[in-house]
DNA sequence: AATTGTTTAAAATCTAGTTTAAAACAATAT
DNA sequence: ATATTGTTTTAAACTAGATTTTAAACAATT
């Protein structure tokens, strides 16, 4: 039992890593195997099916990297602090792994049916508490009146769509990875303050 | 020679729909054929490779659909009418082909290296002339000071990324296909009044 | 009738996912 | 210690399907 899990996770590991970079249709199994460094039919043993271990792995890496996020959401921060802090963590971690948007986009191209048949999509997306939150706020006047929808969705092109297109950025204004980042610490601000604006009658 | 152009078109049209139905990598060279009626071969015969086919419908695609969105951005007008009819043509666009963004997007993920090298790919991407209208109009005080990179990302972040996570936001807000469109109707105006009000000093 | 371009059919080659069967290993019971 | 049992690993085979090549058939044109 000593090695079970070790191979398991070898697997897992480079099946992860694999999947992000060159994305689930080119990846083989081979190819895992071999950057696993383990045999062809231990992919099998262990997860029955190429398809099986993607769904494990994306339902982990949802998971993973939704957490936090929710959790600043579902917090009883103000508003303003609130978004500070998503949008703040939201581009930390996508920094930290640039590859995760454009994967993801990959995925839902891919496996437009089967994901939203996943209990775990819904955390890729706005709680019930932060929408209550704008509402009320608008209600109480604080802010201006906000559709919660259009400002979620909002929200999140703005702080994920970069990633998803960064070779364009980085190609078009000729950044190399450090400028593409600062460029990206820029936006932290920027968005921000963009979205507060956009709620401020003026 | 009368049904050569005809059949090449025939293969063309049909591995386009395939490939931005079910992405290139889950689309064989036999569904191809079997679509457009033709035998096995003539696709190799055509178009030499699946790879080279894909590259030919990619460009294509790219130049069809940006020809007038770069036409507006060249244009003569004012800055706000400009950002309004680009908002509007950009997002008609791509409610008659709401697959258009889902397949760039894995594309960029499955092709990221040859992408850039495709001259064709800088249609993507905003126009020397808009940038300067940006700047110009920032210096001579008719709206605030805005950097134009981080501007057209914002703007092409809110117009084309709800199309990107388009089942995700269906299915968490439980909305039909004629509810989305009517959401993205919405987001017209929501989109040009944010980023307008982003311009404005206040 | 010959040439050229187009289409078809069949075969060869290659790649990939999955399965099988047997061997190696580890743990536990006898 | 030996045997038994269950788990893990290995190597090879199987299956299916994809792409590519080759050669033959066909059609149109010269």
């Amino acid at each position: 039992m000593a090695k079970n899990k070790n191979t398991e996770q070898k697997i897992f590991d480079a099946a992860t890593e694999l999947f992000m970079e060159k994305g689930v249709d080119r990846t083989s199994v081979r190819d895992i195997a071999s950057k696993a460094g383990i045999n062809l039919a231990l992919m099998n043993y262990y997860f029955r099916s190429k398809e099986n271990l993607f769904d494990a792995i994306f339902t982990n890496l949802v998971k993973e990297n939704t957490k936090d996020l929710l959790n600043i959401l579902d917090s009883d921060l103000g508003l303003e602090e609130k978004i500070r802090k998503y949008v703040d963590a939201y581009i930390d971690m996508l920094t930290t792994n640039p590859l995760l948007v454009p994967f993801f986009m990959a995925i839902i191209h891919r496996s437009q049916e089967k994901i939203t048949q996943m209990k775990v999509i819904s955390n890729l997306y706005g709680t019930e508490k932060f929408s209550q939150q704008i509402v009320d706020e608008g209600k109480a006047g604080t802010i201006r009146r906000t559709d919660p929808t259009h400002f979620f969705v909002d929200m999140i092109s703005l702080i994920t769509f970069p990633f998803a297109i960064r070779p364009l950025i980085m190609d078009r204004n000729e950044m190399s990875e450090e400028d593409f980042n600062n460029f990206i610490i820029e936006r932290k601000e920027h968005i921000t303050g963009l979205l507060l604006k956009s709620m401020k009658e003026c």
